[in-house]
DNA sequence: GCGAACAATCGGTTTCGCTTATCGTAGTGA
DNA sequence: TCACTACGATAAGCGAAACCGATTGTTCGC
């Protein structure tokens, strides 16, 4: 069986009449005739009572009916759900990023894309570099934002957003509130809030001391974003932080950092060789085209 | 979109191997490639993710799959259902016989076929040659059991009883009680039941009395078989009747006529070049040979 | 880094499905 | 009743589809 058959037995039961269900199919008629022959043949019944010119189901053709009209009624739904798809009208995709980028960045930019493509659904992982690069790796995630200075060779990727590091002081501060830049060499007596073992920004900040010739003093160690701004808010100490992770915060001051360049690059990054679903392309070009 | 695309979709997606998916429906392992291929193009989609050498469903894939597997079953719902009709485990058909063939002879005939054939349902339908034949030249019958004197040729017949008509008289009938013969002549003065008119008996009845020289004199004009018996068995009348109407009428007597054979020949009738459902087929084999 | 596993590709052959042309037959109307 | 018409069946031919065997190109595991 076949669903040239039953979409010619159908149209052949509805018509009851083999020539003007060729007609609708855009066939000629002999199609007609010899895809029931092929269909009663195959079944070991006869469908159709030819009985003088006068077309008509028997028992078995009746029986028939219901079964091949599902049968392409579903046909068409699944063409129909699966070609939605493609059209962008429905999908799925997903997308991870670092704290910083997904509370900051992505909250508006993800507005912006469900406005444009209503029926894209993405889901947001946020977590650090090592953990986005293997959940991509390991197929999980469609994209993913992450710090590009080393890459493993089996993802692709396209450069997203240069992060500036700054120092986040607090306005108050008596030699550094009002300041537009400073020395990091200068910063050498200031009590430093760290950020927990294994973050990429504990690293940076140590580096960058240990570059500028001097271990940092210590104020806070291990806390997250939010309770380092609070602490920095409140003058007990200095931080270096993403740019972004300031935007929001009113009692801060950041001051740049003259004598070092601090930035990291971040990318968008998605598995080499692997077909994004037109969803993940479609959110790819989105934000390598909006940054 | 394609029932084998499906079936080779839905192989791979439950083995998330090609390879075996191919061994499963027996066949090479390129035409599943191909078959996969065709359908993702035809789709616009890609369906499976060829990662290295893992195979896994796509978001699309994915949201096909359920269509895939509903279609399959139905079309294997849709073979079964079909195929037990030609394997005659299931089936309609109809059959039509005059008052009297049907209420002594089918009984009993039908409960056999029944026993034979479980799933045949038959469908009975009782009344006269002309509304039967009628009924079998419209297609709404598959198979009739009629007087065969004139046969229209668009259906073909084979013999199927051979009915005589007795004289039914009551037992305690001074004259004819006890005999088991008689000449039509000597009935010139018995009052006559007759049967409605357009019955073939009403037909019968007159032309046999017409030869025999004589006009029957009416006891009763009209009645239908149970209450014209109900009368000969009064003692009111005699009629003439198919001996088998008097299977069951225990307080009447038959007798038969010596001097004209009166008889009428029934056959089982189809309508010509129509190819009967299997059912049908095998209810009138059924009929023809357990005569 | 070598071998096994596995999907993709290629060239060739069979099968399928369509087309046009034609036939046979059953209604239909003068 | 006889030609005409409508309609399904059949035949022959052709292009496309589907399958196969052989081969290639990767990738994983040892």
């Amino acid at each position: 069986m076949n669903l040239r058959h039953l979409t010619a037995f159908v149209a052949v039961a509805e018509t009851l009449n083999f020539s003007r269900a060729a007609d609708e199919l855009h066939v000629a008629q002999p199609a007609i005739s010899q895809q029931i022959r092929a269909l009663e043949q195959e079944l070991g019944v006869m469908l159709f009572d030819r009985i003088g010119k006068k077309v008509s189901l028997t028992d078995a053709g009746r029986a028939l009916l219901p079964y091949a009209r599902q049968i392409l009624a579903t046909v068409e739904a699944a063409e129909n759900e699966v070609r939605e798809r493609s059209e962008l009208k429905r999908g799925k995709t997903s997308l991870g990023a670092p704290p910083t980028v997904s509370t900051h960045l992505l909250p508006a930019k993800l507005m912006q894309f469900k406005q444009l493509w209503p029926g894209l659904e993405v889901t947001l992982r946020e977590a650090g570099t090592g953990t986005l690069l293997s959940l991509v790796e390991d197929g999980k995630l469609d994209l993913a934002i992450v710090a590009t200075d080393v890459m493993p060779d089996n993802v692709e990727s396209t450069p997203f957003l240069q992060e500036d590091y700054v120092l986040a002081v607090s306005p108050q501060h008596p030699f550094l509130g009002k300041r537009q830049t400073v020395k990091l060499a200068d910063l050498a007596n200031e009590p430093f809030i760290l950020f927990p073992e294994g973050y990429k920004l504990r690293e940076v900040t140590l580096q960058a001391c240990h570059r500028a010739g001097f271990e940092p003093k210590v104020a806070l160690d291990g806390g997250a974003m939010a309770s380092a701004l609070e602490f920095v808010g409140a003058g007990l100490g200095v931080a270096l932080v993403p740019e972004l992770a300031l935007i929001d915060a009113h009692n801060i001051h950041s001051v740049r950092i003259s004598d070092q360049s601090l930035t990291r690059e971040l990318g968008l990054v998605w598995l080499k060789g692997r077909s994004l679903s037109p969803a993940a392309r479609t959110l790819r070009e989105f934000l390598t085209n909006n940054r």
